[in-house]
DNA sequence: GACATAATTTAGGTTAAACTAATAATATGG
DNA sequence: CCATATTATTAGTTTAACCTAAATTATGTC
């Protein structure tokens, strides 16, 4: 029956479900307790939930095993992602947000918005391939390209990388590696990793010198720069 | 206990029985059946709604007799009013959405989107005083500038007149409306109103000449035309 | 390999918002 | 001013999504 465009999404928490599942586990399973972790809810209405998904073709739950994505509740999922990415590059880039109260924002609208208006928004942008945290925004038809980024605190001493991305999940780092203007664009030449205690020093292109802890340098991610773009 | 700002607003459904007493009957009581009907919801249904929203508080309902806001019933109204035309305003001017689309998404927009959310959009807006329809956008304040314009079916002979707004209720009239360029802001002599079957006929600012059914000019507002502004 | 701990599921209950069917109140027109 | 039609209300269900408490399965340690 039901193909292409629902206007109507599914309800607005199976979609919570389902991009959680996907965050979590991409095209592996998620337990439960990580899902109910994430999406604060008993880890009991998880597993209702996920039979109800079942049931609906969007995930496939082996019992005490974990939950994965069907290739439909991939799709839908990805939907969710794609809207999510570009309703935060609009408020970031055109309404002042900042970084710390975006996503919580773009949480809500994501569940209200239509796919005209993900595609009109997505022509206003100019569509964008990636948002202002270097995160991919999949195509309309679900394509996700491949991340080759890998976090700051694994990289060598020596190696020229570009700021690629910087994990949404912590948002107080966020506007503290902002203001020192290391977001996704920048060049750095990795000085020192101390293996030690586990500090990356790194040098940006105005000379500045900067280091991170594990657990910034954890959330940095950065791609090897070639030379080229 | 709660006071200003709840950034999760009130459920979406009670937004939507406040915002529809206020459209019905603004200060005045509209009945169980009229509520009803706008919201294609069953009767039954409203009577229970009715019931809840009297228990916190935002709307006094006399058994048999209607419903009418309180105070803080229609404060709740006037800033969905203003967040639904403020949207409004964005898709059309900035999305490039018809008269046709808008209204639906604009609806389901309004309940997601945080009083932080409106603020900006405000702003990123030029803090417009009126929507594109010309209806007038209630402040932060909840503040609602009186109305006077009035249908142009009520207009007479030799009068000169602008419009105002259109109705946004019915949808098709407005595309037909927009392609003639009979827009709010537009300004129209009264050349000839017929008793006999309600015809109006104008002349805009180019010398055409258009004529209105009492359908028509029942949903274009205007106000005199003072020769300001 | 038995057992404590942690994770998961089952069972049963709650809430908001809708529905239908039956009943009651009001309004209307001859 | 009463009979009928319209509008409202009550009572009892339904559904989705959550909850808690109790029972079950899996895991990791000695």
């Amino acid at each position: 029956m039901r193909d292409s465009t629902p206007t109507a999404p599914l309800s607005s928490s199976i979609g919570d479900y389902l991009k959680a599942i996907w965050t979590i586990a991409g095209t592996g399973s998620a337990s439960t307790k990580e899902i109910s972790v994430r999406l604060s809810v008993a880890p009991a209405s998880v597993t209702n939930m996920l039979g109800r998904l079942q049931e609906q073709g969007l995930v496939v739950h082996e019992r005490y095993r974990g939950a994965s994505l069907t290739e439909r509740g991939r799709e839908e999922a990805l939907r969710l992602v794609r809207r999510h990415r570009l309703i935060e590059t609009f408020l970031l880039e055109h309404l002042g947000y900042s970084w710390e109260e975006v996503h919580e924002e773009a949480e809500r609208l994501e569940h209200a918005v239509s796919d005209a208006f993900t595609q009109r928004l997505a022509e206003f942008l100019g569509h964008p391939d990636q948002d202002p945290h270097g995160e991919p925004i999949p195509t309309a038809e679900g394509v996700l390209e491949p991340d080759v980024s890998f976090p700051l605190s694994e990289a060598q001493a020596g190696q020229r990388v570009r700021i690629f991305k910087v994990s949404d999940e912590d948002a107080s780092a966020l506007d503290y590696l902002g203001e020192r203007g290391l977001v996704p664009g920048r060049l750095l030449t990795v000085r020192e990793v101390r293996e030690l205690d586990s500090v990356t020093t790194v040098e940006d292109e105005g000379g500045e010198s900067h280091s991170f802890g594990e657990a910034l340098a954890s959330s940095v991610f950065v791609r090897e720069h070639t030379g080229q773009t």
